[in-house]
DNA sequence: TTACTTTTAATTGTCTGACATTTAAGTTGC
DNA sequence: GCAACTTAAATGTCAGACAATTAAAAGTAA
């Protein structure tokens, strides 16, 4: 008879979701204040805990703010572009990892993704954007860089390849791409990968954004997109071997 | 002296941060059980209330789940795909609905992600996805349509052209760009005229993704957001006039 | 033995009431 | 008029209790 998924929410999740619907449908401005915990309490006819659960449910989403004091409160949230950009990295990242998302997809999408900034980005670059660019390449030719330096040098090239966009929607939509399948992908290639042909796909496409060239940087990122999908295929390759012969 | 903004997080902020860092950093795997409420309040030294808010923050994020009974308790969660997709939306609306992103930049950027789409649309779409968009077209068309509808299915149709890529990923990222719009596009598309003419456009494109040509079907969705992009100008200079009248 | 029922223990869900802490506004003293 | 103090309102935290749920264990009958 039980509806066998969720019959039931909890008291609190209900309570949640009513307030969330509130706020998202536009009932509730940005800043305005909610009732106290108390007067919740009463009007949803349960106790204070209750009502607190639902609140921080709310709180973890950003949806609301909480001040303590008297006239303090929850208060509907200005959801910020930092918070906004810092979650759509989690959950990427959350995706990513714990699902079983092939290695040819999340680059296949990765770089598609990227491809669609090399117009804006050509258009828009700035000296500083360049100089960014310039400065990653160059840290990433360094004989005796880490590991670590490398990938995070890497994320930092694409990371101003889309800021060169000048568009924060575009950069905020492109947050997971960059910081949550990049680090992914250098996991699983660092091994295998010649630092030295990066550097040299990098270099070109940094030249092709200087030359205001978005054709040569398009196709330059779709070979880096080969050269990373063999790269991985290689490494699954291995590590099926390794595991038949054990 | 204090540090401005945040001096010191609640208890129950802090308890779940420490548990979201366990989780993300691998600690924890998939499934596994967290330690009881009464556990993690002795571990933690705080009391149960507190434990249980900090566990609510966690899966309002579908971090973790909770199981009631004897053997339950709560568990660390695979991210579903849909509560990911869910979440990608939830917070794209915010960002977009809450902050002052202007109509031009969200424009440009849903479109450059859209383009980014048509070359794997044009090679793997289905029959199915191409009966999707012609449905949807077909429905834009009659004229007794509300303006919510016609929203409804103006999204549902560039949803279906992520679909035809075929790569869960790619439909992920772009689900902030395809839905999180419908707000926006509801303000301006409210004339007959500009019905005809989106139509036409989507017409256009459910061509060429059927003749699998990337290139025409890139250029219409340029085409398309130009047209949006005057559509909204045009609401927006009408809204700034009738303010200056009032 | 097998299948069914009952009991039990562990765990989350909820409530009550209390106290601590923080903060802005009001009040008092000078 | 200004500084120090008081007060009130709100959130943060705690302790203890009971209800509800659930799987395992124990018991029971065929």
């Amino acid at each position: 008879m039980k509806s066998n998924s969720t019959r039931k929410p909890d008291l609190s999740a209900q309570i949640a979701q009513a307030i969330r619907d509130a706020i998202m449908s536009g009932q509730m401005i940005v800043d305005e204040r909610l009732p106290s915990e108390a007067e919740l309490a009463d009007q949803f006819q349960v106790s204070r805990p209750t009502v607190r659960e639902a609140l921080k449910r709310l709180a973890a989403q950003s949806l609301i703010r909480t001040e303590r004091g008297a006239f303090g409160g929850a208060f509907v949230n200005r959801l910020s572009y930092e918070e906004a950009y810092s979650q759509q990295i989690t959950t990427s990242t959350l995706l990513l990892s714990m699902n079983t998302v092939s290695f040819a997809t999340a680059c296949e999408a990765r770089y598609a993704l990227e491809r669609a900034c090399t117009r804006l980005a050509s258009e828009r670059r700035t000296p500083d954007h360049l100089a960014a660019m310039r400065a990653e390449t160059h840290r990433q030719a360094q004989p005796g860089l880490s590991d670590e330096c490398f990938c995070a040098s890497d994320v930092a090239f694409h990371r101003a390849l889309v800021d060169a966009t000048d568009n924060p929607v575009l950069r905020y939509q492109l947050a997971g791409a960059v910081e949550a399948m990049q680090p992914l992908m250098n996991m699983i290639t660092f091994t295998a990968r010649s630092r030295e042909e990066i550097v040299r796909l990098h270099n070109r496409i940094a030249d092709a954004i200087e030359a205001q060239d978005p054709e040569t940087a398009s196709a330059t990122l779709s070979e880096l997109e080969t050269y990373t999908l063999e790269l991985g295929q290689n490494v699954m390759a291995e590590r099926a071997q390794k595991r038949d012969s054990a």
